[in-house]
RNA sequence: GGCGUGGUAGCUCAGUCGGUUAGAGCGCAGCACUCAUAAUGCUGAGGUCGGGAGUUCGAAUCUCCCCCACGCUACCA
């Protein structure tokens, strides 16, 4: 059996942050770092996506080659990990040449065995730079909440998802101008076919397995019927398409990355294909939530449609880390940097390690705020852990020159403290393999608290005087207690076990020599102790606290700025007053207003038109409540054709005007006018 | 609006198949101790288990309705 742990490959257009360390590669990392432990064969693997549209915008507004972007990140986030102690048997990048061979031959697989549908569409094309813009070249008014600078594949202002055709006034990002459409072919994987003929069974079967929150996600996927997607983009940026003929197609990135994971493989190992291939081999992805789909539904059936490929064994998915009370954001800058972090706390990894694993948004979203650093270091490394081993080694040192003491007759006390020292062990691993992370750290400090307790209730110190054969049996105990903990604490503070192992003078061993036999033997000599832990002042947490409370007041006015002037929407093309007058614009009052059911952005509205009574539906419930609105004299656009909405015909349009913000208001006459009087 | 996940002590979370008095860590209060980085140990206060109804001898747990948070999704001319 062997298992092959992948961690989520992150893009490479952006440093890493704790909340992808909490979510992803701590877990994965004190995972694969316990299969070691236990003996068993395994491989890490991650790398850096470096594919797709951000990167090449991030290319163009610094002048630079989208390369260059990715080569500086990757480099970047490389040397980071490394700092940082995940222990990745490679870190692998998809802009490689193995990589981009394996993808090609993937989909060339994929194509050979008739997998894909072919379609043709209709995408927007930049005719003056001579190629199709990706959604993201796009930008446009929003149709959703009227943002003039929405993208074409989401608006960050409502972080409603698009599609370019949806936007009003498109515009290429590369010319400034009004993009054209035309036709394009793309393949298709066919989700809805493949959930059909066994996506849906193999899905419904891990149930019990897998964690709830990626079960019920994936259940919600299928519920709502999977749609084909399409594997490839008019792009320059990317793996190419292996077929004559499609200059200016790569893979599409969520299509290309996953296979990232296989090339790494293959760069790491020449039996890569035991690792892939082999049924009993154990594929286990860790990721963040947002990528459920591709690891849960997308990847498993292009791993399917390949063939002879394992399906993962387990996703276990996290949720999100929040920072002080608000969302992680990379472009606000909301964000602990893990390089940022390391210059600023050196050489102490394990604390944030400790950290993050304790608070880890295994269930839900959680919190991390440096309020709770503090108080973990402080109160739980430095007090609990740090705490028993430095009196247990200063007691060694004080009464027996800092050798082993021999173990005499066991009382009550030792053996409620060898129960602690042998279950421990088991209940950390029981826990770990249950990928409950939080709760298995949690074992290992008890078994410190343990050790504080023991002494406290033996209180050697006392002792010496009187029975000295006594203590040495409850220092060898401690000691035991303190090696014990130097095997169990690795994989959650690798850097601490290390330091510890060197105060006791002994070797790391694998949890299957270590724990069951005694790890140290009278007489041994332990080398030299010094603090594990140290306290971290109020003054180094605040300045952090003020540095992310800086970043808050630098992001409010450029926003500002940025919403205040940049984002006018450009003015329209020149049209004629043949066109203008066309439109019958009236004065028209606003009787009676209620909510349509089952839509959350709609309200029904009737109007006075002073000719007639008429139903509008319009789009502004989240804007207003149905009281305030009932009598504002507003504008309507009466002759516009009737349409259905949500079963309702609605009878013309009201016109409103946006601020900067997304904020509607209506466009009224500045007195009170008869309805239907004339608007030109 | 639909779907998913969650809501348990001041904070972070556990709670198995429905079963005695709902637990842990941190924080707080008191006591003990002095080997230890004022660290440790013990004791205690603190809960209408989001709200309401139901099933049951018995509900944090099962059913229904509602509220809140996060995510996915629909409606938008």
């Amino acid at each position: 059996m062997r298992y092959l742990v992948t961690a989520a490959l992150p893009y490479a257009n952006g440093p890493l942050h704790i909340g992808h360390i909490a979510g992803c590669y701590l877990p994965s990392d004190i995972f694969v770092r316990y299969q070691r432990l236990m003996g068993r064969d395994v491989k890490y693997i991650c790398g850096s996506d470096e594919h797709g549209v951000p990167i090449t915008l991030r290319a163009r507004k610094e002048g630079i080659t989208p390369q260059q972007v990715v080569d500086t990140y990757h480099a970047m986030m490389r040397d980071s990990f490394k700092e940082f102690g995940i222990s990745f048997d490679i870190y692998h990048r998809t802009s490689d040449k193995i990589h981009h061979e394996t993808a090609s031959d993937f989909f060339t697989t994929l194509y050979n065995k008739g997998v894909f549908k072919e379609e043709e569409s209709e995408q927007y094309f930049d005719e003056e730079a001579n190629l199709f813009l990706a959604d993201r070249y796009i930008t446009g008014t929003c149709p959703n909440c009227s943002n003039p600078n929405a993208y074409g594949d989401q608006c960050e202002k409502c972080g409603k998802t698009l599609s370019p055709r949806e936007l009003i006034n498109p515009h290429s990002q590369l010319s400034g101008k009004a993009p054209v459409l035309r036709k394009t072919k793309h393949w298709y994987l066919p989700l809805d076919t493949m959930q059909q003929e066994w996506l849906q069974e193999w899905l419904l079967s891990k149930e019990d397995t897998w964690k709830k929150n990626v079960f019920g996600q994936c259940k919600s996927w299928l519920d709502q019927g999977l749609q084909p997607r399409a594997v490839t983009r008019d792009l320059d940026w990317g793996v190419p398409v292996p077929l004559p003929g499609n200059e200016g197609k790569v893979l599409y990135v969520w299509f290309d990355a996953p296979i990232g994971y296989i090339s790494a493989t293959k760069a790491l190992t020449a039996q890569w294909e035991d690792y892939w291939k082999k049924e009993d081999s154990k594929l286990i992805h860790f990721i963040g939530k947002d990528n459920i789909v591709f690891h849960c539904i997308i990847f498993p059936a292009m791993l399917k449609a390949h063939g002879n490929y394992v399906l993962p064994e387990n996703v276990p998915a996290n949720e999100f880390l929040n920072l002080e009370g608000d969302k992680i954001s990379t472009s606000r800058n909301w964000a602990v940097w893990l390089h940022e972090y390391l210059l600023d706390f050196p050489n102490k990894q394990d604390v944030l390690r400790y950290a993050l694993c304790a608070t880890a948004p295994e269930t839900k979203d959680n919190d991390f705020t440096w309020k709770d650093f503090q108080d973990r270091n402080n109160n739980e490394l430095v007090a609990v852990f740090g705490n028993f081993v430095n009196r247990t080694l200063v007691l060694t040192a004080k009464y027996f020159e800092n050798n082993v003491p021999a173990r005499g007759k066991l009382d009550d006390a030792e053996k409620t403290c060898l129960d602690a020292l042998t279950s421990a062990p088991k209940l950390v691993q029981e826990s770990i393999e249950r990928y409950r992370f939080r709760e298995a750290l949690s074992h290992v400090m008890d078994l410190a608290r343990a050790g504080n307790k023991y002494l406290a209730d033996t209180e050697p110190w006392k002792l010496y005087k009187t029975d000295p054969e006594k203590v040495a049996t409850i220092l060898n105990l401690a000691l035991e207690i303190t090696a014990t903990l130097s095997y169990l604490c690795e994989p959650f503070l690798p850097f601490t076990s290390q330091k510890l192992q060197a105060m006791l003078n002994i070797q790391p061993k694998s949890w299957t020599d270590a724990f069951g036999n005694e790890a140290l033997v009278a007489g041994h000599a332990l080398g030299e102790a010094s603090l594990l832990f140290d306290k971290i002042e109020d003054e180094e947490i605040s300045k952090q606290i003020q540095k992310l409370e800086a970043t808050k007041i630098n992001n409010t006015p450029v926003e500002e700025i940025s919403t205040g002037e940049k984002s006018l929407t450009p003015f329209k093309d020149v049209t004629t007053y043949d066109d203008f007058s066309k439109m019958d614009l009236r004065v028209a009052t606003i009787v009676a207003a209620e909510k349509v059911e089952k839509a959350d952005k709609l309200l029904k509205l009737t109007l006075d038109t002073g000719i007639d009574t008429r139903t509008v539906v319009s789009g502004i419930a989240l804007h207003f409540n149905v009281d305030e609105i009932i009598g504002k004299q507003v504008t309507l656009l009466a002759n516009l054709a009737p349409r259905k909405i949500r079963g309702i015909e609605s009878n013309g349009m009201i016109l409103m005007a946006e601020d900067g913000d997304g904020k509607l208001v209506f466009v009224q006459p500045a007195r009170a006018t008869k309805n239907g009087s004339t608007i030109a």
